[in-house]
DNA sequence: CGCTCGGTTGAAAATCGTCAAATGGCGTGG
DNA sequence: CCACGCCATTTGACGATTTTCAACCGAGCG
């Protein structure tokens, strides 16, 4: 890591403690593909970091949008909040992935991101991400591609649920699960579910007992073994089939 | 109109007969927020046009990606299809609205864009895009906005119809239509629809008998006029309480 | 230790999908 | 110009899935 020392031991202050080209993120996050010294560059960008505790939220519906974060660590919520407080789940992010791009509509976040576990993020003003811009266009096309790689995940996941049972969209939320968590170095088939079954029903347009009765269903046939958050996928290429099964009938005859 | 002739009666040759500009829908497309100098920069950047007829793929899935397009006139729809045939409908797209930035993210396009009606749509190069981007900021910002709202849109419009019953979603779709409409100087109570009830059904996540079901019973309730693909929507504020009333419960319970 | 919250499970009710048939428009070809 | 056939749409009946309502369990916390 020639740009940084070593990970500071405390880390909430101005400073953050992994220089982007020697974050372990890299492949992930804002600087894919960008060489070393653009990435010099993003870093002197990145004007610190941010912990959010369990429950806070990194940014409301209705605040001023001036900077876009990166998951360092942790995990994150979208969600709508209707005025009787009800609320819809957008997405879950995790490390890596970049929250606050809906505020760049129209300088003002409309949903709220609330981190479902400690976490931190790197903050990156936009005003810089602007100017930084034209002197970068790796880095302003890189920003287009994880926006149109989010287009594209929203349409193509959320679109293809339209057509999905209850089943095969939480197969569907599984395997996705499992496939970022192994983009990460996580165990795809062990891992702890950061949110309540609520959170994953109003993501997937399902009620929670429904959620629920999918898990247990799952249990049943051998293709999990749940306990409560806790989640072992044992079968995953069952899942996988699952999910391959309702796109295809996609639109249905 | 200062900087072009009127309209050219001939409109597939290879200049456009509106400059940016001068054309009418300048205040929903990407010259949203340029200055006029900016706007003939722009303008320079449009290739020319192109017409698609009915039917007839504006890009395919696989195609390379190349260029952004602007619908100048007519009606698009954009669907993934799967090996079988059967086909998931993610959006449909009128004049001022930008298609191709699917492809943003690995260079190739992920979806088909067909012409619901006859069209016509400005062609703008990507590269020439990119290569201009640095020298307007402004153009830059708005591409980046309008992928925010395309985000947005999808993340809100599509995931909100996760938590809507049939008829909620349905009367989303028209009253979203009808500002659309509107919004482009037509008619919002009166059109004609330019897809199927299949296309309509495979975008809302419905059957096609489904869709034709809340048809006649908006019918019956005297909320609208249907005669095939002819649409009166008698009672506006009646649909958008549907869709208030569907958000409402969210995630409901 | 009692409480609350999240999760699980059951049974009844409602919605929506499935299958089937009939109608009507539109374009093609005679 | 008319007849034919195809496709989109409508409508009905039935069945499957999912929601709704309700009860219960277990874990974490004051």
């Amino acid at each position: 890591m020639p740009a940084s020392p070593a990970p500071l031991p405390g880390c909430t202050g101005p400073g953050h403690d992994a220089a982007c080209a020697s974050c372990s993120l890299r492949e992930l996050c804002l600087p894919v593909g960008l060489a070393n010294e653009e990435m010099a560059r993003l870093d002197e960008l990145v004007a610190g970091r941010r912990a959010v505790r369990r429950g806070e939220a990194l940014f409301r519906r209705g605040d001023a949008f001036h900077a876009l974060y990166a998951v360092r660590a942790g995990f994150f919520k979208t969600s709508y909040t209707s005025e009787d407080g009800r609320e819809r789940v957008t997405g879950f992010q995790m490390a890596g992935e970049l929250l606050g791009l809906d505020g760049l509509a129209d300088d003002t976040h409309r949903c709220d991101a609330i981190a479902l576990e400690d976490s931190r993020v790197c903050v990156i003003p936009y005003a810089s991400l602007e100017a930084l811009s034209p002197a970068l266009p790796a880095l302003q096309r890189q920003l287009l591609r994880v926006m149109s790689r989010e287009i594209m995940r929203e349409h193509g996941a959320m679109m293809q649920l339209g057509g999905m049972r209850a089943e095969e969209r939480v197969a569907a939320f599984l395997s996705d699960l499992a496939g970022r968590l192994q983009a990460r170095g996580f165990s795809p088939s062990s891992f702890v579910l950061r949110m309540t079954r609520q959170e994953i029903g109003t993501y997937l347009g399902l009620q929670l007992e429904t959620v629920s009765r999918c898990f247990s269903r799952f249990r049943d046939e051998g293709v999990l073994e749940v306990k409560q958050r806790d989640i072992r996928i044992v079968d995953l290429a069952a899942l996988q089939r699952l999910v391959a099964g309702g796109q295809d009938w996609g639109t249905r005859a």
